[in-house]
DNA sequence: ACCTGAACACCGTTCAAGT
DNA sequence: ACCTGAACACCGTTCAAGT
């Protein structure tokens, strides 16, 4: 049955909310190229100039868009474990949140600012490092590290599978190339982390 | 004066190279985002479907570019000390190359395949890790954490300048604030190449 | 205050037509 | 084989006009 007037409820007054909702969910379906203001309005029964009045311009929504896909992800409690246990828990939720959006995480790799729900993590994650006796200043540049591993690991599986180049004149990779995707993602993901955080720990 | 057939010497043959180099300059100058197929083609003083003859579509255009950007980057010798020096020399000489191109090294960011010129770069980064002993599966998975710290640290200072949220609800983001950006840029590119390595060798 | 249609200045890509 | 102008189907954003 298809929509009309009588079968569908008042339309909804357009909303910051709700423009930010529905971007979310366009990207989770066809991806951060293909969602365009225009689209936005049309899934909202609007103008693509009616989004102007909530919204500064499209890389604003992405970036709200972003905030949103995080903005459920429980920060762990006591429970979960010592600061390392509770700090893999975290990346691993923020992961979760942003891979459950198509290729939303892409807007965090090139975008540095954050929302309100992104500082929210970024606060934790910090704190979570000093707990476990890191120095402030590691801790601080270590964040970066752990936003882009975040960002790229939500983005696994999202690329375009590499066209296979003739290895030949590349030999350690030749030999190498099977194990390039040996695992799982959440493995390869759980394996990186620890990489970070035991270099991490190793400066003085 | 304007010109005109007569001042003008003869339009050099349009070749996948030359719009490769057209395309890595703009970049440079205007940022991906701003260099369209058109603003190319003018350049290159003709017509944006005579790219086409030449490259399948923007894309690969972008990528070709990227490749570009790393080709006369110079692999280490032994004359530049044992195999984490060489290592540590490849990274900073392959992110020199790339930052000197304006936000080129977005396109490794979020599009995964390399070209040969990328693969020459990453073939020796393997060969190395491998020359310090590190297990042939953990130097397959570190290659992504490179490929991403390369990626990133071309990218500092490229960013927009984050507008100063209020940090107030972030107590421990707020207190470390200062630090994020201590440094120089090179300092914290280094520091975090450490933290990667001094990560890789803690793996059993 | 909020929304809209129409317009502006662009895009990437294709294709028939030219040389 | 290579190049071109024109066209197609889009973009983000602005703005006068409506309610």
């Amino acid at each position: 049955m298809v929509d009309s007037p009588r079968t569908r409820p008042a339309k909804p007054a357009l909303s910051r909310d709700s423009i930010v909702t529905a971007t979310l969910g366009l990207v989770g379906e066809l991806g951060c190229a293909a969602v365009s203001m225009r689209r936005v309005a049309q899934a909202l029964d609007t103008a693509a100039a009616s989004l102007y009045v909530h919204i500064a311009d499209r890389d604003e929504l992405m970036r709200l868009a972003h905030d949103l896909a995080v903005r459920d992800v429980d920060l762990p409690t006591g429970a979960d474990g010592d600061w390392r246990d509770r700090l893999e828990l975290l990346v691993t939720r923020t992961v979760a949140a942003l891979a459950r959006h198509g290729d939303i995480a892409a807007v965090g790799l090139t975008d540095a600012a954050a929302g309100p729900a992104g500082l929210r993590i970024i606060d934790e994650l910090l704190r979570l490092m000093r707990d476990g006796g890191i120095p402030d200043r590691a801790c601080a540049w270590a964040i970066d590290l752990l936003g882009q591993h975040i960002a790229a690991a939500a983005l696994e599986g999202t690329a375009t599978p590499t066209h296979r180049d003739d290895l030949a004149p590349y030999p350690t990779l030749r030999e190498l190339a099977p194990l390039l995707t040996s695992g799982t993602p959440d493995a390869r993901a759980r394996w990186k982390l620890r990489v970070l955080l035991d270099g991490l720990l190793a400066q003085p």
